[in-house]
DNA sequence: TTAAGGAGAGTGAACGATCATTCTTCTTTT
DNA sequence: AAAAGAAGAATGATCGTTCACTCTCCTTAA
């Protein structure tokens, strides 16, 4: 790649970021293009250079929270124990979806998907993807005899992500919540759920 | 109460109404008081003889939000069996909290509930009221021997309750979904969870 | 080695539309 | 006659977006 669209693609990224942080302090619908561009020192009419309208930068972001939860995948199909790789899936979800930094962004998210045609695309290829994986380590489970066999796997699969979403919405909103006392909860949910 | 003072709250139930339904289709920022007003039939400048601004409108919607599970509660006290008590509350909870007509708005709620202090709170005292009747049911439950005595109350109502949260995110989202397969599942993973 | 040329980065004022809110005016009820 | 209900135009601010323009590099030609 020549080095102009690489500091090109580097800007697009700097844009994304100063852009998630508004959208975390006040939304997407309340959060002004003007805001954006003094969040990354620039002026709005060079942010439309690199996108062709805000809800192009919103597209952005949910696509960049889908593929940010990607590489997890892999992590939680080499663990050998497939019980101990949902729990790690699920952990690092919950904490990165409400890290103040790097998430925080998913309320937001999952509210414009409801109405937004595009969102909701985002929205059900992450939950598609992420319900597969659990699916699919379930399934391991179940056959190296973990699970009780009476156990319903599209059932458990939809719950443990309901589960996730769940701790996502009560750990965004609610500040008094430690992160710690939420992991062991989290492990011993999950360990419930799975009995 | 004198019948004017009467037809006064009526009215303003009429602007909750109509203002929830727009605030569904478009959340509550993209939603403007002019639509709201075209919505109800009612002119912007006497809106504002009902509310002294739009997000009075929008902190009288999530109280009302509250207010309608309140009555849930009672009934689910009632029941004799309280784990089945909890399973009916969820099940109304999830369904009313994604009705299309009177419900659909927790989404926004929450969303909104990450950035606005006032919002918050009445999302905080809805968690509350809903994580209380739970706990309280579960105790019974302990007591009647109808759970592992090494069962952990605390873990298993903020988990009962996060899977609510979750659920509705999916239904209020994935149009795809039935009630019916939705209700099964749900008394599935209640029952999975306090095995 | 340097001057010319051109493409992309960046600016900030200006656009029309829409925002929440207020004000004035008219109508209905008590 | 007084008071409350309702209407809708007017307010200034802000919205997303566009436009005309300058500045900064990098390439090419002399």
């Amino acid at each position: 790649m020549t080095p102009a669209k690489e500091r090109r693609l580097e800007k697009r990224q700097v844009i994304l970021e100063a852009a998630r942080r508004c959208f975390v302090r006040h939304g997407f619908h309340a959060t002004g293009v003007a805001e954006i561009c003094q969040e990354v020192g620039m002026s709005p009419g060079n942010l439309y250079r690199y996108f062709p309208s805000k809800s192009a930068v919103i597209l952005a972001i949910v696509d960049e929270a889908r593929l940010q939860m990607v590489p997890l995948y892999e992590l939680a199909r080499e663990d050998e124990n497939p019980i101990a790789g949902i729990q790690a899936l699920m952990l690092h979800c919950v904490r990165h979806l409400c890290d103040p930094v790097h998430g925080r962004i998913w309320m937001e998210i999952v509210a414009e998907a409801t109405r937004n045609e595009e969102v909701r695309e985002g929205y059900l290829r992450f939950d598609g993807e992420m319900r597969t994986v659990v699916r699919e380590l379930l399934a391991v489970a179940l056959a190296q005899g973990r699970l009780s066999e009476s156990f319903n796997i599209e059932y458990g699969s939809s719950g443990l992500v309901a589960l996730v979403d769940g701790l996502i919405v009560r750990l965004s909103i609610d500040g008094r919540i430690e992160w710690e006392a939420c992991r062991e909860a989290l492990i011993w949910k999950v360990q419930q759920m799975l009995s």
